[in-house]
DNA sequence: TATGAATGAGGTTTCATTCAT
DNA sequence: TATGAATGAAACCTCATTCAT
């Protein structure tokens, strides 16, 4: 059980340093001081800087991805703004992480790419149906709502993540609806 | 003379570099010889590893701000479509650089952010003002499209980067046509 | 305590190395393999090239200055011959660090230059007092002997250095003593 | 004449550089930034640093010689007081250039190490004589002056440089004269 | 007589990883 | 379960030198 608690210090000490540094210049010495262990833990821990990553990766979509379930299980199909509003509320809880899955949702270099793909996958679907739902629910037929694919979902998802970002780096004074209401607004 | 082309001949070379490992993965031996060049000329010709990656960022800005301005000139005003278009062709036209944008653009801890900030400013103000034009267009007064933030903006640019890099990473197969359709389909 | 060791090993190498080609071009390289540790050992024991030799410098100055406090206790105030004797001794002790603090003493753009100034400074101090009291014993004013300031100090240090590098580098078939002889033979 | 001209540009500027970042720190680079040509003309005007430097060197050295003599010429024999002043106006003429004979004059690791030895020699000597002519002066035998040796001559040059560099670097308000009674105070 | 773009060997430093304790 | 000294490959960068003009 000490066990695990190291393990969640030191994911929690890798999202703070990456979210400064990014990932690629989070050392494992800043990593280690950071989560107040010594560097030899991080190996009895992990395997590798790249598992720690892995896993802090794989734990955001995958949170994310329940977040967006749960969401959907609480509202009527189509509900777009509610899922929406879950996503930017997802993020705003870890802000740090959230930089870091932006930077890195798109690059194919990264030894964890391929767990991470279907991670991302799996989100990126769950927008692509609710939009599916959301043009049923305003009574197009089946046939037509197939016409959205996994490419609106990503853009869904792209502009959740940009305005979220926009946000924080700009504009966190302001509620976190109106970012809500900007992004939309494109829906229009 | 001989200088100007070494120095495009270095920064077309670190972005394909940095498309295959990321900007800190690249590293400048990989960069002088994918460009043809002794690693001394990089740095006779940029300051630092840096030096070429701000040039690259605030090119790539600059470009993108140059094609939103001649696609709005070309356009009635609020034609998000033609603008949308435009960025598509665009990130197409140089998809290494798009994925490098992509990733960093929400990164605060490079020594280039500053500078970055500025050029991506103005490229997130012409998607507002496209969107504030669409919405006057659609009958909305004036005071009304004012809503309209720089939040949705960036919304906008990150549903357009979102949906290219997912046709780039797993649908070249198909037009990009379609992914300015799924765009769009957002905003119904 | 392994570390202290290695610490030591370290500055001991960087001693021989930098005897042969200079602080500036002793290389980390050369020292590592002088000292039998890996180069990467080097930066786990200092922070950089310059935190080694400043280590060496001041170490070196501190210990000449124990030294000659150590001499002028032993004796009668005013006994510059057995100051000058207690100087060429430990400078025989570690030629090779004679020969870089010789070369580095009036450097100023060292990045340790500050902090070897002040153990310069209490070196010559002792020098100038020693003279001082050499003064009064030989029936000198306390007045009269405080004209005797810090540049006399410097001027018998320097007077030691020079005739003791003299013999290290082409009379070191001759005895000491010799040294000893010629340095105090200025002063009749 | 115009390259006699510019090979002592390059000189001079070389004795500035290095008089601010040591010899081994001195790069082409701010050797030509400084002396006004491009860097391709310090190749032209001299085969490599090296040989730049050994001029500087040799040049400063040939030049105390003569001061050293002509000194002696214009006084009687063993005229210690009046070598030492000329001694110290000559390294007062040029302190940059002081600074870097006094900390390359010992190293044996220099290119130019053997033909620097003659001259360093040259000058040693006369301070040996003409400490032996004051000897005879005080009435001495000439056997009993041969007791003097080349290291008493070092000695006087150490005594003289320490001196004249602690004036330099931290004394410049007082008169030089002093400096040269605090050397001439170690004779007593 | 002079230039400056280009070079590549070699320098300092970083850092993920190992291992004896 | 945890530690931290030690490692060495590989990174960024410097700089004396060359050469076509």
């Amino acid at each position: 059980m000490a066990r695990v608690n190291t393990r969640q210090l030191i994911t929690d000490a890798a999202v703070r340093v990456a979210a400064r540094h990014g990932i690629s210049g989070a050392s494992m010495d800043e990593i280690a001081v950071e989560a107040g262990v010594a560097k030899g833990s991080l190996y009895y821990n992990f395997a590798s800087k790249d598992a720690i990553f892995e896993r802090v990766m794989r734990d955001g979509f995958e949170r994310l991805g329940t977040v967006l379930s749960e969401a959907r299980q609480g509202e009527a199909p189509g509900a777009v703004r509610a899922v929406a509003w879950a996503t930017l509320r997802a993020l705003r809880t870890n802000p740090d992480l959230a930089r870091i899955m932006a930077a890195e949702v798109f690059r194919t270099d990264r030894p964890w790419h391929e767990a991470l793909e279907l991670a991302r996958g799996s989100v990126v679907v769950q927008y692509r149906d609710v939009l599916r739902e959301a043009r049923v629910a305003r009574g197009a037929t089946a046939a037509d709502a197939e016409q959205i694919t996994e490419t609106a979902g990503a853009a869904l998802f792209g502009a959740l993540a940009g305005a979220f970002l926009d946000w924080l780096l700009f504009r966190q004074d302001q509620p976190l609806e109106l970012v809500l209401d900007q992004v939309l607004a494109l829906g229009e």
